[in-house]
DNA sequence: GTGTAAATTGACGCCATGTCAAGTAAAAAT
DNA sequence: ATTTTTACTTGACATGGCGTCAATTTACAC
């Protein structure tokens, strides 16, 4: 099996980001990460010191999986604005289901923890760069409304792109996730630019 | 002094709120509370029996004196569709900040707190119920955006108008009460209206 | 004064994180 | 071949909240 060849610390690593996947974020104990991954409770301090830094570990493990920059960066030369915001949308609605669990666990850990406070940020940065060309591209073919400060409708369209909001519109109003990325799109489509039709 | 006066359960209840409030709904301890209320540890658990009872009954306490409900009867008798948005907005926003730390309290422990998600869901009822009546507003003045289902609009505005989207709009990115009401009110305007200008 | 309700005091169990010290097993170095 | 190093195990223990229990004390009522 492949992940019994994998070194200690990458088993860890994956069955962290598992655990926290299946039981979306909440309950996932040092002594169940370390049965999971067949090693001691202690061999987990060995390789990580705490929590805090297994956790962030993960993110950063997850994060070179999944590669979420790495799918953004197709966004590179798109021409219409309005088909930028799309892509986006359907880039981040399909990519949140996959790091679900292990975003909530940073979003509640992060109030008490200024090191995840700090790695969830770094993550979200990209999040927020793209809300920015997305602006940025609205500004540029002039179809951004009017009222719109540029550094107001950035902020309002990466708080209304939130994982929170995500979480709420699927899983607590049930909406799947090419829902979400429908009606987010005519949400945000109208909320923000002038409509050519 | 007024509270020296009040029972014990109500200065306990008070004071709870106060440090939830104080402490943005984080690390707030039993031990704390009875502390501030002047009473041992355990005669909080002689009048609540445990934490969430606790929780629930300073959410029920809050309720009571700060009243969204009657506030929103306010709207009973408005015409405009969005005059009743805006003022719905209007409350909502001034509501949020003096319930902010218990709010959040209640929604980091819901995760884990069945009772707690019960009596928060509940509370949460009424701003559903607000939302409701904007977007059938909408509907029957005709204005509501074609492409919105009555049911996703409601939902979406619902999700919009969250607290953990105020939380990111003033807390995380520094806007004011006042900035948070009239961008939201512009965001949602477009969102889901057609404009007559 | 005797009874009762409201609260205090202090001890204890539980559970998760985190720490410590001693031991083991296998690979690497000499 | 033996030592050393590396990676990990084992088990015990401290800490800090929550929650529970039992034995008082305080204060007021009758």
């Amino acid at each position: 099996m492949s992940s019994k060849n994998k070194d200690t610390r990458t088993r860890i690593l994956e069955v962290t980001w598992h655990l926290m996947e299946q039981q979306r974020g909440q309950g996932v104990r040092l002594a169940d990460v370390a049965a999971a991954a067949g090693v001691s409770r202690q061999a987990v301090y060995l390789h990580f010191g705490s929590r805090t830094e297994l956790m962030i570990a993960t993110t950063a493990y997850v994060d070179e999986v999944k590669g979420l920059n790495d799918r953004l960066q197709q966004l590179q030369n798109i021409t219409s604005a309005h088909e930028l915001l799309e892509k986006s949308i359907t880039i981040w609605g399909n990519y949140i289901p996959e790091i679900y669990g292990l975003a909530k666990a940073m979003l509640s850990t992060r109030e008490t923890d200024e090191a995840i406070a700090a790695a969830w940020d770094k993550q979200m940065d990209c999040l927020r760069n793209a809300c920015q060309d997305i602006i940025d591209a609205f500004i540029r073919e002039e179809i951004l409304t009017p009222e719109w400060t540029r550094s107001k409708a950035i902020e309002m369209l990466w708080t209304a792109l939130s994982i929170q909001n995500w979480e709420q519109l699927t899983i607590e109003c049930g909406w799947s996730t090419s829902q979400y990325i429908e009606w987010m799109k005519t949400f945000l489509k109208h909320a923000f630019t002038k409509l050519e039709n």
